[in-house]
DNA sequence: CATCGAGAGTTACTCGAGTCAACAGAATCT
DNA sequence: AGATTCTGTTGACTCGAGTAACTCTCGATG
């Protein structure tokens, strides 16, 4: 260590407004004016010479001093269970993009799908009053308490049941299923098994309602249902264990793409052959999905739109709505298109 | 809209320190003492009967007025270059559970590998007052004005290069290239191409270095160089091209794991077997490398490590240190083992 | 000419928490 | 007993920015 060739002596310990008004020679009210097109009009000409003192003096108001004053912190949560899963880290992207277009920051958090964690993370961004909360919650009746204590608004993002009293935003899991068994009748398929991804939270996931519902309308009876925990290596236990059965099923509907690549892994592992031996449609639509071999037939969620409009629903306010978005078909090879 | 069952009428707007006071029958200054341990010491009797009041209240303290005073948000900001890669999510998650252990929040930012976003994204964090910056800069000498400016520590994070005057924490990028070789060589193989993700700041990547270094030392002639942007459907196209080659190399090391899945989808397409027509070995240790068929032979990065220590360098601050971990070897079957 | 009003600036208070100087009371020492 | 230390508590000031309420100037209007 001979020198910090990036750090000059002159350490000028981050100017304030004060600084400002000084070097302009004006009063710390108009600095104020001049930042944020303030309540108050500003002459053009003084408007100059405070726009020059801060662009000498680097000035950059302090959020903490902003938010607490304004009692916002422009500061927006989320909660996601599992960045293991490329469908949440698609999601809070997409989420990231939506508020940063609104001017908030987003400060994200991993329950890592637990319940403990969850609410530990919820009340760290209620003390640091965050101006909303999106939660993807591995429950189903998740507990709200603290963020309603410290009245911040919530949305549901990623749940498709309709929860009164709580926005909502979530993506069409049972017409989704239901297209995806649809789609597996018209190859022909007549054993269509399902592969459910289980979620901690008990109650009944729409796409195992759209499955059983598609399996009915082509008149066919019912193939097995395989529970498994939404992760890869379940997907390969289970293509294993299926690989074993006499009755396996010709087609299959996977709950979700990354149990469908750890399916396609167990499969190739057997000899099974994709789609020839078994089809496969997926649901989620993320890039793994596209550059699996087979590639993987899936239900996409249109993961951006969905983004945009839980991010109206915190920043707009208004009464809490229940948005449900429909999912859309993208052939690929895996179901033997 | 016929009732909000879950907002109680008594709209108490969040308990302040005052109140807590107040209901304890104490000063302001005692509440402080208890929640932080404080400076000063609280007789039993008197922390008994505040615990009670914040418990009665559901009080927590407001972070911007904490961070207002102290002069430091407890949050730390990270700047990365692409989500759509693996490696940068695992990355981020486990950066972000180091600090979490530390009891600070991670603030991440996309700058999807443009340069004014990133700018954009720094100034962010400057005004918030983060305490520090993890930037995987897709520059090879980044603009680090605005966090200076503002007195803000930042450590490269995935930067293998050493910067006088920064804390960086990286990979060991050349001998990880220069074992990937090696490996191959082993394996019989005599033309070893190199398919490199392109980097948009300049500068050489050592994982180049590296490769012609396995190469010499084994005494073969360079297989050819293959640039392509770190994506997976670049890598795709890359296949595309070397299908069509005659002098096809018989192995490849690529500089990701993402560029390998691509290569991957487009040998199956082509016909090309790997490892018997084309071996390959990968760099990250990423789940795709796992997943994918066949398995990919890969460098994994030791990311918790990475991650712990880049946390270390900046919250326990000292001189800035240029941190170097080994990457290691995982056998698949990519490789031909 | 007195009065009003618009426009430009300034002063001073506020948000909520950290912490120091000051102080009261109890305990210990000489 | 008087002096000294220790313990527990409090009032008051501070951090930096937003803004209501006030002052001052100048021109227009009755």
């Amino acid at each position: 260590m001979v020198a910090m060739p990036h750090t000059p002596a002159s350490a000028k310990p981050t100017a304030t407004r004060k600084d400002v008004a000084r070097l302009a020679g004006v009063s710390t009210a108009v600095v104020s004016y001049v930042v944020n097109g303030g309540p108050k009009r500003v002459s053009p000409a003084t408007e100059a010479k405070v726009r020059t003192a801060i662009a000498a003096l680097g000035y950059r108001p302090n959020a903490a001093a902003r938010a607490l004053k304004l009692g916002s912190s422009e500061m927006l949560g989320m909660i996601v269970p599992d960045t293991t899963n490329p469908f949440f880290v698609m999601l809070a992207h997409a989420v990231e993009e939506a508020a940063a277009e609104r001017g908030y920051a987003l400060l994200i958090a991993n329950s890592d799908a637990s319940i403990a964690s969850e609410r530990r993370h919820m009340g760290n961004l209620a003390s640091r009053r965050v101006d909303g909360v999106f939660l993807s919650s591995v429950l189903f009746e998740p507990d709200l308490r603290e963020l309603e204590a410290a009245e911040i608004p919530v949305v549901l993002l990623n749940h498709s049941a309709e929860s009164p009293g709580f926005a909502s935003v979530g993506v069409d899991l049972q017409e989704g299923a239901r297209l995806a068994v649809e789609h597996l009748a018209g190859h022909g398929h007549t054993r269509i098994g399902l592969v459910m991804g289980t979620n901690t939270g008990g109650g009944l996931d729409g796409r195992e309602v759209g499955w059983l519902e598609g399996v009915r309308e082509a008149g066919l009876v019912p193939g097995p249902i395989i529970r498994a925990p939404f992760r890869r290596p379940a997907g390969l236990e289970v293509a294993r264990e299926l690989a074993g059965r006499p009755d396996r099923p010709t087609a299959l509907f996977a709950s979700s793409d990354i149990l469908a690549v750890g399916l396609l892994r167990g499969f190739h592992e057997t000899g099974i052959r994709v789609p020839e031996d078994v089809a496969l449609v997926s649901f989620d639509g993320s890039p793994e999905a596209e550059f699996s071999w087979p590639g993987l037939t899936t239900l996409a969620q249109p993961i951006q739109e969905m983004a945009r409009s839980a991010v109206d629903a915190l920043v707009t306010g208004g009464s809490p709505s229940n948005r449900i978005f429909p999912p859309t078909l993208v052939r690929r090879a895996s179901c033997g298109c």
